[in-house]
DNA sequence: TTGTATGCGTTATCAT
DNA sequence: ATGATAACGCATACAA
């Protein structure tokens, strides 16, 4: 594999000049940079990358850590990281973690190792302590509403979505309202389920703790959302949920056993996507795809600890 | 930060000991191990991965190829070679094209630059002709059926499952079939096409032009379509379509417009996803997860001219 | 405008 | 078992 070494041999001119015309910089006469291109064909030369990061100390590349692929919410986080990347002439690692701490822990690491330029953090597994380490003076952003913390962070009003979820569903009559979540933990189910609670107090309307249906990811956990539902013996009458998907699952369940919706059950979906409008499911439309795209953003900031929030706006449709 | 040098100079030690011991050789007395670790703690030293590939001439991580990531196609795939690489420890590259070739042959060129080890094409844009120059002892894999080429490649074998389809439908009692697809071009369009003309010919049965429809990649292009076939003087009585969220849109759009399912218009789907199940369609279950998965085996694989064929299962429902 | 020399941080070869 | 030294390939400060 021919080297810039050789091409300013065979160019008969030095190494830095070559550089120079590779690079583009100014102040190198045309004559010689022709004779470098020319050696550059010839040899079939092309610049090793890693040399570049090395020498550079940097690799125009940032990872994203997530748990799943093929789970449209992050599908859309990353189209929206990928667009605004590809602009900004940056590539993309993926740091699949399956929700494993030391999966994710692994990230980090390679983030100290240089192999990436910075990370966006779309879902968390370790706790903000055991990432501490890994945090001073890196470039991490992270996709939820971490309060207090100096760092970079971009996210969803959750909180305010399920407030106003919450009144909406009052205001059209329910007064039991459950909640499915995709986990208990995590700073975004949190602050939904903050928002949760606050509304029933702020109503004084009642809430039952086994009104809370966790590990809601995909269309089957909501068939499975259905059944737990029938064994209750005290129902919600109607259910915020935190994904289409598992809405659509409800759905498609509730209707093979005669549960009528939203006659018996009144179904508040988050996310807006086809799916939804499809199936006439009323849905707060979430902005995950600029989620992406702010992340990438904060990324590139100079300023060590700005913050992004979105809004949820809510599509009226047939389920509520 | 800390070298390799430094830590040599701590321990007292030369850094082909601290190379040893960071790389977990043998033959090396105890006593510098636990030197070289203190120095190691003492300098919170981490290594520069971009010196390791450097030296190394590989990065331990692959490149995969795609147009887009919010749907589940790519995310399922992208599923499936992350945890075949995870295994291995590779890490992934993105390299998102929107099928802009320039995008695609960066790719190829970050191939050459040493930046990624190799490079999975899930989807191609580029003719094999332009792509040519890049594969000469590149470790490319791709996820179609490229006949006659000597390249490593993984693929659904998508000629016999629109015949089967086309064949099930006939059986069904349907004469006049439609056809929905991603794109017109690429391989694997091309093969469905072919299996959709090739049993029409074989059963005598009518065929025409526009029972195709092109760029079908999303749940509202599925509207799109019904419009387009309400328009038809000769409309098909069923339509063979290759994606579940595709069908999902011309069942929903179906229902608006009072079109009976399968009664007027009968669906064959691909995908086999859990919408398919949820909104009870008829569907051929599609491997893709275990395409990602295939793919990167190939890639591994010293073989540089190995391929794996997949097939395609159907799933009977309610829309046929 | 161009060249020299050094740094980037590691691995690998070859002695000893 | 250990160390010196040469790759690996590029960028860049400094000199000219």
């Amino acid at each position: 594999m021919a080297n810039i070494r050789r091409i300013a041999e065979l160019a008969g001119v030095s190494v830095s000049t070559v550089s120079r015309v590779l690079n583009k910089h100014p102040y190198v006469k045309e004559d010689k940079r022709q004779k470098v291109l020319e050696a550059v064909k010839q040899l079939n030369y092309i610049k090793n990358a890693n040399a570049v990061h090395l020498s550079k100390g940097k690799t125009n590349s940032i990872g994203v850590v997530l748990p799943f692929m093929n789970l449209p919410y992050f599908g859309e986080i990353l189209q929206g990281i990928a667009g605004e990347a590809l602009k900004h002439d940056y590539h993309l690692h993926i740091f699949q973690t399956n929700y494993d701490k030391s999966v994710e822990l692994d990230a980090f690491h390679r983030l100290k190792m240089k192999e990436v330029d910075g990370l966006i953090i779309s879902s968390r597994s370790n706790s903000l302590d055991a990432l501490l380490p890994f945090l001073d003076g890196a470039n991490v952003v992270f996709c939820e509403n971490l309060s207090g913390e100096k760092c970079k962070k971009v996210f969803i009003n959750h909180y305010q979505g399920v407030r106003n979820g919450m009144e909406y569903l009052y205001s059209s009559g329910h007064t039991k309202i459950g909640l499915c979540l995709h986990r208990k933990f995590g700073t975004n189910s949190e602050e939904r389920i903050r928002g949760f609670y606050d509304s029933a107090k702020a109503e004084k309307h009642p809430l039952l703790e086994d009104w809370i249906f966790n590990d809601c990811y995909k269309l089957e956990d909501g068939r499975r959302v259905v059944h737990q539902w029938e064994e209750l013996e005290n129902k919600p009458t109607s259910l915020i949920v935190t994904s289409d998907q598992v809405s659509a699952g409800i759905l498609s369940e509730a209707k093979k056993r005669g549960i009528r919706i939203p006659e018996d059950l009144a179904i508040l979906s988050f996310d807006n996507h086809p799916i939804a409008d499809a199936l006439d499911i009323t849905s707060y439309d979430v902005p995950i795809r600029k989620l992406g795209e702010e992340s990438f953003k904060l990324f590139l900031q100079e300023d060590s600890f700005a913050s992004t929030v979105l809004e949820t706006i809510l599509y009226e449709r047939g389920t509520v």
